[in-house]
DNA sequence: TTTATTTAGTTTAAGAGTTAAATTAAATAA
DNA sequence: TTATTTAATTTAACTCTTAAACTAAATAAA
């Protein structure tokens, strides 16, 4: 935390502190202004000041005393999460999902669009969805305090810009800035890995873990989000994390990628109904969701394919482990859904293949939010600027 | 940088300052007051209290006036190198490097020595080396500000405890604790290719670089040091960077370490010596250093072993640039003085394997401190924690 | 040679923020 | 009814930054 080339002044001070009770409020709240004094180690005088801030400006309510053994009680105060609503867009290719959630990330209001393939269309299909959406924003303190979208592709972070998404065609499409011209709001734009690992970070399965990987698997490929002490990794041109198409097989089929073996070549949700077809003799080739069903039901070419495919993505997983040393992997995708028929070659093949595993410090999880992660997220990397960074916001 | 659990106070707010200041003189001196403040934001006013503690602090001294166009000529200010010295030691496998540096990390005295297989010996010898590189310590305003010791092993960073060498056959020895009862100096114990990586990019080849990897080939394995926004990335358990076992050939000859198909089985020293035998009928089989010298005298074996195991490597670099996307990578050990010879394999490998590699966004370069990187790194981890950390130190 | 102008650096008074101590508020125990 | 306890606010002191005024020391212009 804390970036801006910083020289410290009153300003700074102030900003730390009212930040520092803000978040005390919003993740141990209901809690009291003593029990801000105590746990932030700030002055009691100093936590009432800022507690009559954050209650002016609505972001924090009083919800009642309660009762004490002796004295006189404390006034309990929580975070107001309908102070404000967030945007969240995922724009994958062929359909996006835009969502509003409040400053909890609790969903209001969602929903799905199928998309074209063009870029002006796309750009329009994009301004309308956001249309639609404010209109079911309700009447709060703060508005809309910004728009988060996450991207399947190569993103520059700081311009907001979509550098490719080779599966879309898209190619420089500086988002960020069409959004803000056309709505007037606060725009973030990421990769999808990315935002859903923000938002599982923040809300959802790595909700208080410092070093945190997000493995997506999904039919555009492997992907992983990467969270260090707390924050996004992007890497130097945001493309950090793109180990789908890192080589477990250096002598393997090539990849249209250019290189030979990579990850995603046995790991993807095609290779899990490729492996499926190649056990059991099949006209149509089934969705991963109905693989899994048929292993629930029992069917043995089912739980072949699933635990070959688990073993792959264990593969890799093991090289994710000794590179991050992670307290968490988050999966997402269709096969998350799995569970313990995918899960559990994954946890073996880590204890055969990585050395340093312990199965007892990394949890190996599926995503909370689902097939909303990447909006969500999207909407909490809005929240986590919010409430996170010490920019003046109101 | 900024981490404890913060709460600002004026005290914050003047060392933030203070080390903005300290810094720019560090880094940008010889620099007047004047451009200082330019440079930081800061008051003039701010900047010449500033200047004075530090001068009187022995951290900067004054270095006379400079001619000017017009006007009263500004005083330029620069930074103390040798205000105080650190001792810094590589901790290895059968020896151990110690230097004495100054602020500056300029190797001011150097001793290598051989030392035990056994604990209590090697923690003895150690002792025994301290004493002598603090006899060789000149005087200074601060003294020896502190002790690095980077170590062949994984380490627990926070509590200073070297939690498994498996190479030294050493466990739980708590290196901070012991050496700090000892000579009651702070001391800093990390993992060999965490130091390298911190020298390299505080003074060294990666210096100026936000995101850097070192690449460390040894007889010890491979392994990768990170810099993530200017700060090591150790993960959860300290072994984040365990690279030299990552998988790049899922159905290769098993590795001692449980993996199959581990980088470091094919791009290791040994591997080198093994492909150069193959070639080339020889009785003793030679160094590293003698093969590069036959393949810089034009030997056609030679050269090809290097070409092969700079693809090795070139492979497993690929995956490393696909997780981290860095700005440079630092090569260190043996193999690094082969230059071209391995540096032109590893680009090649790279633009072959790797989809988003951009020769122009990424240096691949030898460490700029060779043999003595780890030790060096290790001082410079505690100079780093001296002008970074916003802890009161004098 | 004197005066004006320019640039560097210091001094001063004001302002913003935190905090310890004193005070007020509101409860229970004696 | 009084004493005690705990929560929260008010007050006065203190630290640090800063804008503005001022001093220092140079060159340019008259």
């Amino acid at each position: 935390m804390l970036k801006r080339e910083m020289t410290g002044d009153a300003d700074l001070i102030k900003q730390i502190n009212l930040m520092l009770v803000m978040n005390l409020i919003r993740e141990k709240g209901p809690i009291s202004r003593i029990e801000i004094s105590k746990m932030s180690k700030l002055n009691k005088a100093t936590v009432s000041s800022m507690v009559e801030e954050l209650i002016a400006k609505r972001y924090v309510v009083e919800i009642g005393e309660v009762k004490s053994k002796r004295g006189r009680r404390p006034t309990l105060l929580n975070f107001n999460g309908d102070a404000g609503y967030v945007i969240g867009i995922e724009l994958n290719v062929g359909f996006m999902t835009v969502i509003v959630v409040n400053l909890n990330a609790s969903v209001h209001w969602k929903k799905s669009y199928l998309i074209s393939d063009n870029e002006k269309e796309i750009v329009d299909q994009l301004f309308k969805a956001i249309d639609e959406a404010r209109t079911a924003v309700p009447q709060s303190a703060l508005g809309i305090i910004g728009i988060g979208i996450g991207v399947v592709g190569i993103v520059n972070h700081e311009t907001g810009t979509l550098v490719i998404a080779p599966n879309a065609g898209l190619q420089n499409l500086p988002l960020k800035h069409l959004v803000e011209s056309y709505t007037g709001i606060q725009t973030f734009v990421d990769n999808d890995c990315n935002t859903s690992v923000i938002g599982e970070s923040t809300f959802g399965a790595g909700k208080g873990r410092n070093h945190q990987i997000l493995l997506s698997v999904t039919n555009r490929g492997i992907g992983v989000g990467i969270v260090i002490d707390g924050k996004v990794f992007r890497g130097q041109d945001g493309f950090a994390g793109e180990m789908g198409h890192m080589t477990i097989n250096m002598e393997g089929p090539r990849c249209n990628c250019g290189n030979r073996g990579c990850w995603e070549m046995y790991s993807s949700p095609q290779a899990l109904i490729r492996n499926f077809k190649k056990n059991k003799n099949i006209e149509t080739p089934p969705k991963v969701d109905e693989i899994i069903a048929l292993a629930n039901a029992g069917d043995n070419a089912a739980i072949t394919a699933l635990t070959e495919t688990g073993e792959y993505l264990g593969i890799g997983l093991a090289n994710v482990v000794n590179t991050f040393n992670p307290e968490v992997i988050i999966i997402r995708g269709d096969m998350a859904k799995a569970d313990k028929w995918i899960l559990n070659p994954i946890r073996r093949t880590l204890s055969e293949r990585c050395y340093f595993y312990a199965s007892t410090r990394i949890d190996i999880v599926p995503s909370r939010f689902g097939e909303l992660a990447a909006s969500i997220g999207a909407a909490c990397e809005v929240i986590h600027y919010w409430f996170y960074s010490y920019e003046q916001k109101l």
